[in-house]
DNA sequence: AATTACATGTAATCCGTTACATGATTGA
DNA sequence: TCAATCATGTAACGGATTACATGTAATT
């Protein structure tokens, strides 16, 4: 998914600020999926803007830059329809701690068990932020994504428990 | 995981060549984890030769370009167990299926009927090539890696097939 | 007193993919 | 006969992060 469909799939959910998608893919029910920083986002909305995909109007703030609220134009809702006319490609899951996993064993195996135990409590943590925004999340697509992404994490953490014996170094 | 440590991790496991580096990140148990073309190995290959981590002996071939069988060294031995010693980073889930089912609901919800049921298949397809690597693979921690991703991926198919009617639109 | 949140934006830099270049062998 | 496999490597290009630049207000 390019920055630009994803700002196009974001303010097609709701008018929004730069600051406000940036938030979105960092912290919120989008983090689970994407991401993206300032030095792409700001950009790629003014070339939104220029091309006529998106609008923006301008509120003036006290002591604050004006804040920029961007929504979808006609031109933009049908690009964003051509995008998701194609068939979205296959996920990416980049994971150092299974590289580390792999690794580790040639060149380090004592360095296993705190791998896999400190995995244990990274999953826990994930399920309960995603179970947090589940609890806030309206929209019933929404909450099927979210659902999606619990029972994933809950499946790895089930894993690591039911099978850290397999590979931890026996006391 | 940068594409140094990637290279050097998996010299860990054995010698091999930038081909066959490429052909494990590609199609071998690493597909699931991590990626990389050869515009990326070949230079890393070669940087990490003058750095003196690896090393390489040369195999000449009829009519076909001399092997490279790239080893590692001690000390890239150290270099990796540096790495290694690092918290990994939290894994990247980059799932356009994900986003293109919440933007979909916003511009056309028609849509999410096949992009639900491709997507099911596709889980199906995944599952099944991660089960003929897992009878293939002799180390234990590399089964444990595929047993992961095998649990992982049925996870998410069982619970499309559960919860489908939550979002597909009835007939 | 210090950090986080708010709010926008640019420039340097890094990193990696895609496409190109070359060419024989093997299997369908 | 056509595609895939084997085998290495470079150059152009694209995309995104990081760091920089600026400044207030609220919270801890």
């Amino acid at each position: 998914m390019d920055i630009r469909t994803l700002c196009l799939g974001i303010l097609a959910l709701g008018d929004a600020t730069g600051y406000e998608i940036k938030k979105m893919v960092a912290e919120g029910s989008f983090s689970f999926f994407s991401e993206a920083s300032y030095g792409s986002i700001y950009p790629a909305l003014t070339k939104l803007t220029t091309e006529g995909l998106i609008e923006c109007r301008q509120e003036s703030q006290s002591n604050r830059p004006d804040k920029k609220i961007y929504s979808l134009t006609e031109a933009g809702r049908a690009a964003l329809e051509d995008s998701l006319a194609k068939d979205p490609r296959p996920d990416k899951n980049r994971s150092e701690f299974l590289a580390s996993l792999l690794f580790a064993e040639a060149v380090a195996p004592e360095r296993i068990n705190s791998l896999v135990q400190d995995r244990i409590t990274s999953h826990k943590r994930q399920i309960d932020a995603l179970k947090l925004m589940r609890a806030e999340e309206d929209s019933p697509v929404g909450q099927f994504v979210l659902d999606y992404g619990i029972q994933v994490q809950q499946a790895a953490y089930d894993f690591l428990i039911a099978n850290k014996g397999r590979i931890v170094t026996k006391l």
